[in-house]
DNA sequence: TATTGTTATACTCTATAACTATA
DNA sequence: TATAGTTATAGAGTATAACAATA
C-alpha cells in the first residue's frame, strides 16, 4: 500500500468515526435533528459570525448549493437569523440566534468527548502536533 | 475555538478536498462509476483479498449492510468475485477480478496525485510523522 | 461580465431494523 | 445463542447546471 492510500484511508476512518460517534452521542441534544453537517456548520457560524454564504462556502469545502439549503433549513429550526449585507446586496450576513449559540454549546461539548475518545492513544504533544500538520495542509 | 473541533474541522475538510479531487480527476477512468466509496473498497480488497464481508466492514468501518449493497454493485460489473469460504458456509469470500485489479491501479495512480497536492506543503518527513500519528489512532 | 446566492434534479451514502442461514 | 450476511426503507449529503439579482 502506497503512503498516499494509507493516509486517505485514515483519514476516511477518522472522519467517519467522529461522524459516527456525534450521530450516537447528539441524538440526545438535536432535538430537531441539523444532522451532523448542520451541527459542523453552527459551530463554524460561532467562530464566524457575522459572515456570508460566500465565506462559510469556502470555509465548509462544499457547494454552495447545499450551504443555502441546510441554512435555509437552520434558520426555519430558529438557529440561524440571516439579513442582507447594507453595502451590497448580494450578500446574505448569517449570524446565529441564542437557541442556536446554545446548541453549539452542547455539540462543542460533545465533539469534544468524541474526539477525545478517538485520540486518547495520542500524548497532550502528539496531539497538538497532529492539529500542527493539519493545519499546514 | 477548541482544539478538538478545530481538528474535526481540519479532518471534515481534508476528507472534503480528497473526495472531490477523487471525483474529477476519476470520471475518466470510472467508466462505470463504482464512485469514491466503491474505490476506496477496492483498493482496500487489493490489500486484504482473499477477505470476508465481516473484514471489510470493520477495515472500512461503515455499516455491513452498506458493504453488502456496494460488493454486488461492484460484482455486477465485474470487478470484484465472490465465493463461500469452505470451512465456514456463512462467510463470502472477495477477491478482486483482472478487471478489478486495473482499476485500482489507476485509482491508486490518482489517489497519489490528489493526496500529494494537498499534502505539498508538508516536507517529506512532516507526512510521514503526519501518518505515523494518524496509525496510532 | 463577474459575483452572490437560489432552485431543481438525480444520484450516492448512511442509519436502522427485521430477516435468513449457518455455527 | 451468536455470527455472517441480506433486504428494505427513509433520510442525509453531493454534484451539476440553469437561473435571478446585484456589482
Amino acid at each position: 500500500m502506497t503512503d498516499p492510500t494509507e493516509l486517505a484511508y485514515f483519514v476516511d476512518r477518522f472522519m467517519r468515526r467522529i461522524h459516527s460517534g456525534l450521530h450516537q452521542r447528539a441524538v440526545a441534544v438535536d432535538t430537531e435533528r441539523v444532522g451532523q453537517f448542520g451541527g459542523l456548520i453552527l459551530m463554524a457560524l460561532a467562530e464566524m459570525e457575522p459572515v456570508s454564504m460566500q465565506a462559510l462556502v469556502t470555509h465548509m469545502a462544499r457547494d454552495k448549493s447545499q450551504i443555502t439549503r441546510v441554512i435555509n433549513s437552520l434558520e426555519s429550526k430558529g438557529y440561524v437569523a440571516s439579513a442582507g449585507h447594507p453595502e451590497d446586496k448580494r450578500v446574505r450576513l448569517l449570524r446565529l440566534t441564542q437557541k442556536g449559540h446554545d446548541l453549539v454549546r452542547e455539540f462543542t461539548h460533545i465533539l469534544g468527548d468524541v474526539i477525545g475518545g478517538l485520540t486518547e492513544s495520542l500524548t497532550a504533544s502528539e496531539k497538538q502536533h497532529l492539529l500542527a500538520l493539519l493545519r499546514k495542509i
